[in-house]
DNA sequence: CCCAGCCTATGTCATAGGTTAATGCACGGC
DNA sequence: GCCGTGCATTAACCTATGACATAGGCTGGG
């Protein structure tokens, strides 16, 4: 199905972040990663969950969310193709929030003793894993930052310049045009946003010039005026090879 | 001048939040820790630094904070003593954010590569370490929820909440009354709010009798009334032993 | 004792964004 | 072909919050 195994999708995700030697990827290559496919709004973790394995996502698109008391949801951060969102609760035993897929996913569990077990033996690994999991908490001062600060406008541009961005330094991207079969209704609980206001700033993006939609796919028209209009610089994302 | 040492508040801190046994400790004994005075409002890390050293907070309220395209500031979290603020630089070598005093503060400085050479050979404390970050990741994903789903008067008394509890687990709380020296200005660039409206949330607060506040000092005058107001969960602060 | 600099407090007015609800459109099932 | 469901779109109205202006405390210095 997928055009490359799970493991050439974790150990391309870690090289990209971090130095590991011939050796490391030997012994990340004896990882036993479980396949298994999900639809759209699966709630993958919950809120209390103690979970005994993380997942790498391999395709599709997942949200972090967490709910208020009163019920609004918020979605915290995405991730995409080569992300281990949960990698957190490898050492958080209770998680404080959901894991949700926003669209259909494929997905690698592993389980997280054997990570452990890695982890202790194995120093460079380790840190590797580290370092994803402290690109997800820069993802997420970002994302305070964004909501906080940013209006409404600007901080729709940021978001779809995150997704595009990472979306292409994982080549899930063609042409320019990205394949988000997202809802508005997603996007506004990413920003803080009702639905409604989604598509209004959507629409002044697209009678700007800057994007045109077809369906659930997203054309960048425009990326320089895209990212000046989403206040968008990549450093916090902490890529090493600094994509186009 | 401090009643204990740098090297018992960061000890204590990371057995607050991880298992260690007694070798673990004496290693952490022989940490050099440089102590060192500031003032309030003092960036002591700017967005694009490649710091070598991180430090812990002996006294006083540090925030990590980041500056929009426009100018306007954005605190992303606090953190109060015991706290190792820019441990996330051990392994971001580029900054994204800056941490600023909020406060007076008394800070502990360790060096990088003495912290990079225990980690890696002693997987138990650097576990200690990595989960310390994983909490401050637990901390801005409810500060995202916080400022992009609940209103001002809830958002004002979270806030409150989390700053009281995580004083109250390291001591720092006498008699229900807390020392927050802190401007309504800093405390609306945490909430992504206007100082005037800062202002109208905390009268607000006062009004219904959950605070009261004298000079820098608030007084939470009905805890379980606050923490219903502000929607307040104490699990994503991960405190092992869950104080009162 | 007075002044300067900061902070809190208040009032008025403007507006970004929320809420509600109606409409339309595409797709899948039968 | 028809219906149901989920989503995007639009419009009308409303409110939470921001912007601006000003006044009134504190505090520390000389």
């Amino acid at each position: 199905m997928s055009p490359t195994s799970s493991l050439d999708v974790l150990i391309r995700k870690l090289q990209s972040i971090s130095d590991l030697r011939e050796a490391d990827i030997e012994v990340l290559k004896g990882i036993q990663i479980q396949e298994k496919d999900f639809l759209a709004n699966y709630d993958l973790v919950r809120e209390g969950d103690r979970p005994v394995n993380s997942f790498v996502v391999l395709d599709g698109l997942l949200g972090s969310t967490k709910l208020t008391g009163d019920g609004k949801r918020q979605i915290t951060s995405f991730f995409v193709a080569g992300d281990i969102p949960d990698l957190h609760g490898l050492h958080l035993s209770v998680m404080d929030c959901n894991f949700t897929t926003l669209t259909a996913a494929r997905l690698g569990f592993m389980r997280h003793d054997a990570l452990r077990t890695i982890c202790e033996q194995h120093p460079r690994i380790a840190t590797a894993f580290w370092r994803s999991t402290l690109i997800d908490a820069a993802v997420y001062r970002e994302w305070v930052t964004n909501v906080g600060r940013r209006e409404a406008y600007t901080r729709m541009a940021h978001i779809l310049c995150e997704l595009i961005f990472r979306l292409r330094s994982v080549g899930r991207i063609q042409d320019h045009v990205a394949d988000l079969p997202i809802t508005q209704a997603a996007l506004g609980d990413a920003l803080g946003l009702s639905t409604v206001h989604v598509n209004r700033m959507l629409q002044e993006l697209r009678r700007r010039g800057l994007i045109a939609t077809t369906g659930s796919r997203v054309h960048a028209l425009d990326w320089p005026g895209l990212t000046r209009a989403g206040d968008f610089d990549t450093t916090y994302l902490h890529q090493r090879n600094p994509a186009a």
